[in-house]
RNA sequence: GGCUGGGUGGUAGAGUGGUCAUGCAGCGGACUGCAACUCCGCGUACGCCGGUUCAAUUCCGGCCCCAGCCUCCA
């Protein structure tokens, strides 16, 4: 089977070739840890973990880097504002992140690399670049020389001339060109700062990029990936610094952007605080409902966010975990990434050749629902069992229905039950449902029914079933 | 000003030159002590104006509107 995906160095929709048929390299840019992130900046972390899963059932190794920016002016503003240490900050916001990633079901990519750790092989690639005669210093600074690189704007298909128009580039007195970007820039004593040819100081943000594809990853990789805005500047110089060092090889083969979250249809930005952040929502919804809303629309797409697409997300994933009642996860369930003959089914094939056509989600999503569906029709059990692991299956291709399922139904959310006295626990919900069972068998229906309505104000709901009384927290 | 995308039914969101997306919500029916779950059935859409065509939501042209990038942002 091919997979294609939109480069956005074509504009174009292309069939995935890696360099090596055995190992694919796929680098996705993650955040700066000065604050909690927000769910707009989860959606390339959850879009993209897609596309890891998805190529490693198609190729025996995927090397998956996903960084973590630790030095940034930001940075040193929010830790001085909090009067804390940088590192203090920065650890805690990215230990929040990896946990905020990992309760959206994302795996873990095997490098994380930090910033400050990669900090010798940016000097190597910055000194490079001044060899070759596209950097130079000025002022403490270095800088790459755009001019140097006939290419530049290749990736967001605008030409310097264009820029300078705009006007609004930081044109600083020691550049030799307005669009020319910062390599390395002084630190004065009360910030952040290494040793380097140039004196003390730190990087400047695309350098780290570069730097650590070229120590993790290689000197050319396939995927490279992150959030539209990150075409202009960041992958832009990316492109350039990457180029120049290494004698014009090429740097990425795969750009992929993802489009944004928006509210109200305004994008989500931290600039314009109209963000809900990924802590904050899981105190209310299950991972699961976020992830489900994020891959609900295309990823090039701009996805709305809203309580009503959250609410939608959840019944949606209602009726699938539903159709997967009643069945047992396999106690292995992760070998269905590395075995993807252990099932058979036509749905699961059209499953994957919609994700395979540039990560068609809604279209994927689609065909769970359409398993669900069967799961739920089919009258004898060994193929209900069958259409049930199959789901189980298909919905773990793009990271979902892992779960139990009464886990699933059970779920509270944690801000109900931090407010004590609140919601009942899952004991006095049992108890109160034996209660109910007997009044039933008595044949006393209004006490049966009192107990529903008391439970019901609740927001538990009962499902009377042949194997007995089913339970599930609104 | 330059450059990108996009406008689909109550809602979210795919897709296609002439037959079905799918979910949620809604309506009718079956099931149920009554419900819930589930199943069966139903609905209507493609920004505006032209053009090409036997046929356009889908192709072409124009227009209107929206969002984004050009500055830190996933």
């Amino acid at each position: 089977m091919n997979i294609y995906l939109h480069n956005t160095l074509s504009g174009q929709k292309e069939r995935f070739v890696p360099i090596s048929p055995d190992r694919v390299t796929m680098y996705v840019c993650g955040p700066t840890v000065y604050n909690y992130v927000h769910i707009g900046n989860a959606r390339p972390v959850v879009v993209f973990d897609t596309l890891y899963r998805l190529l490693k059932r198609h190729y025996p190794e995927v090397r998956y880097a996903r960084n973590i920016t630790d030095v940034d002016d930001k940075i040193n503003k929010a830790a001085s504002d909090n009067r804390e240490t940088i590192c203090e900050l920065s650890s805690r916001y990215a230990d929040a992140y990896r946990s905020d990633m990992q309760a959206l079901f994302n795996l873990t990519p095997q490098f994380e690399p930090r910033a400050t750790d990669n900090i010798g092989a940016m000097i190597e690639i910055i000194t490079t670049l001044i060899e070759k005669g596209h950097a130079y210093e000025a002022e403490g600074h270095v800088l790459f020389n755009v001019s140097t690189d006939p290419h530049y704007g290749c990736l967001s298909k605008r030409n310097l001339d264009d820029m300078i128009a705009g006007a609004r580039v930081e044109v600083a007195p020691y550049k030799k060109n307005p669009a020319d970007f910062v390599l390395w820039k002084p630190s004065s004593d009360d910030l952040p700062g290494w040793d380097s040819p140039w004196g003390r100081g730190r990087p400047g943000w695309h350098i780290e990029c570069t730097a650590m594809i070229n120590a993790h990853l290689g000197k050319t990789i396939d995927i490279h990936a992150g959030g539209l805005d990150l075409v202009f500047p960041h992958h832009e110089n990316e492109i350039a610094q990457g180029t120049c060092a290494h004698q014009d090889e090429r740097y990425v083969n795969y750009w992929l952007h993802n489009g944004y979250l928006t509210i109200d249809g305004e994008k989500m930005s931290k600039s314009l605080g109209n963000f809900a952040t990924v802590h904050e929502l899981l105190q209310h919804w299950p991972g699961e409902v976020l992830r489900y809303a994020l891959l609900s629309a295309h990823y090039r797409s701009p996805l709305d966010w809203s309580d009503d697409a959250l609410t939608q997300a959840r019944a949606s994933l209602d009726r699938l975990y539903g159709a997967l009642r009643g069945h047992t996860p396999s106690s292995c369930a992760d070998t269905h990434a590395t075995a993807p003959d252990a099932l058979q089914h036509p749905l699961l094939d059209t499953l994957e050749q919609h994700l395979a056509d540039d990560l068609a989600t809604p279209q994927a999503l689609a065909v769970l629902h359409q398993l669900a569906g069967e799961a739920n029709r089919s009258s004898d059990t060994p193929s209900r069992t069958q259409l049930q692991a199959v789901l189980a299956s298909a919905g773990e291709r793009m990271g979902l229905l892992t779960q139990d399922p009464e886990s699933w139904f059970k779920w509270q959310a944690p801000a109900a039950r931090d407010a004590t006295g609140n919601g009942l626990d899952d004991a006095a919900i049992e108890d109160l449902i034996q209660q109910r069972r007997d009044a039933r068998k008595a044949k006393n229906f209004a006490r049966s029914d009192e107990i529903r309505d008391l439970l019901k104000a609740q927001g538990i709901e009962l499902e009377d079933t042949r194997e007995g009384t089913r339970w599930t927290r609104g």
